[in-house]
DNA sequence: CGGTACTTTGACCAAATTCAATCACTGTGG
DNA sequence: CCACAGTGATTGAATTTGGTCAAAGTACCG
């Protein structure tokens, strides 16, 4: 929908930003651009939030933890994404690079006092709140199965014509942190997928979707359940 | 934090206002004042979004549907609470009251125009994404007992000075949704913190809480759980 | 008082987790 | 080029947690 990006000014072709360390914006406030590699930590829990980060290429993801080991995962956050919202001056979650990443960050006052960028921040804000939504719904309600047709269907997106053949960003134990499961329960219902033919999974991450429909309205809890 | 009413300006006395069918904001919005009984539907799933919403008085609840009867809370309304926030131009939820309750309503794009209502709604949608990230966290990782815990130490809220007794504004039902569990399970994790000594239960939905900091323990999953 | 709706408890069941191997892919060094 | 170590994925068996079904119990309302 919105392919452009923001902090980085139209006219500046991506690459050419990327490897400027820093920008402006037509309003004066400084854009702070920033690699990372896979692993690497954007922000942590506890980490002032003075800034909101603008994705520019890679793969991050936002998840928040227990005192224990658990841990969930809020948020896969692609190109192109605004992430790092939060009410307090402290982060309560945490952002890790899944690949190599450029992140461009501008001091979130400043990004209020520039009206194009506050208009877009509250876009970016309420799809976030939408998706967390999904994602109670997904965690509170789904079984396993429907959670994981639910990812395979939310990362080939809603372009019907998009191509069937799919790259997961995230491994088996995100995906787990993301779903609400284990990594073998997650396993295990990608093998029933495959067994009823509704995908294929060709190699560690690649996935096909065979029927995109079916695997959808296992996704919305349409299918056949056991009362 | 924030007592004060945003849609009512602050010289309308909150009754005066409620009789008020309309009022004005001083940038000419108009502002729609509406009252609910229990039950009653403050907007459907699919419904146009084209408002943003204020609780003056009053519970209510959000809640999002899977196609069979499936449902998650994903949000409990108090007083003073702005609300109805969606990307798209229809809600992919519904609202419904918990207790007779007044709403005033407020055109999004009025809203956007009025940076002071613009400023506090920002705060309202980011507010609203550490709620849900909390939750996320509740669902996708919380034991039973831990979110039950966790739903009685957000009853209390956190000033450590306020009375321990305290009325839900759900029943077990509405507990059960919200906490992606059944109401059998609320009631016995419930019944499990009464026998702990961590909570007395006083008539249907009223509670004291006798070990404020050992819930708020078990409920941030610090307990000692069995590895 | 009696009825209704909500809550609690119990017995049983099923889904997902845990624990434990085994497998498969990748990269490394001989 | 191949053996092998390491990491992540998969499968299997046993266990556990929470769900389901059913039967009281209790509060609230007329």
């Amino acid at each position: 929908m919105d392919a452009g990006f923001l902090f980085l000014p139209e006219f500046t072709p991506r690459e050419a930003a990327v490897s400027a360390p820093r920008r402006r914006r037509p309003t004066g406030a400084t854009v702070q651009v920033r690699r990372f590699a896979v692993g690497d930590v954007l922000f942590a829990e506890g980490d002032p939030a003075s800034e909101i980060h603008e994705l520019a290429q890679g793969t991050a993801m936002i998840s928040r933890r227990l005192p224990d080991r658990r841990r969930q995962i809020v948020d896969i956050v692609g190109p192109g994404r605004l992430f790092g919202f939060t009410t307090g001056d402290r982060h309560d979650c945490a952002a890790v690079a899944l690949s190599p990443a450029v992140v461009c960050s501008l001091d979130r006052r400043a990004a209020q006092r520039d009206p194009q960028v506050a208009e877009r921040v509250a876009r970016a804000m309420t799809a976030e709140i939408d998706r967390l939504r999904d994602l109670a719904l997904l965690l509170g309600c789904k079984t396993a199965i429907e959670r994981v047709a639910s990812f395979l269907v939310d990362l080939i997106g809603d372009d019907a014509r998009a191509p069937s053949e799919i790259l997961s960003p995230v491994s088996r134990a995100e995906m787990a942190a993301y779903l609400g499961l284990t990594i073998e329960t997650v396993c295990r219902n990608i093998t029933l997928l495959k067994q009823s033919g509704l995908i294929t999974a060709d190699g560690r991450d690649a996935f096909t979707i065979v029927d995109r429909a079916a695997l959808r309205r296992i996704a919305q809890g349409k299918a056949a359940r056991a009362k």
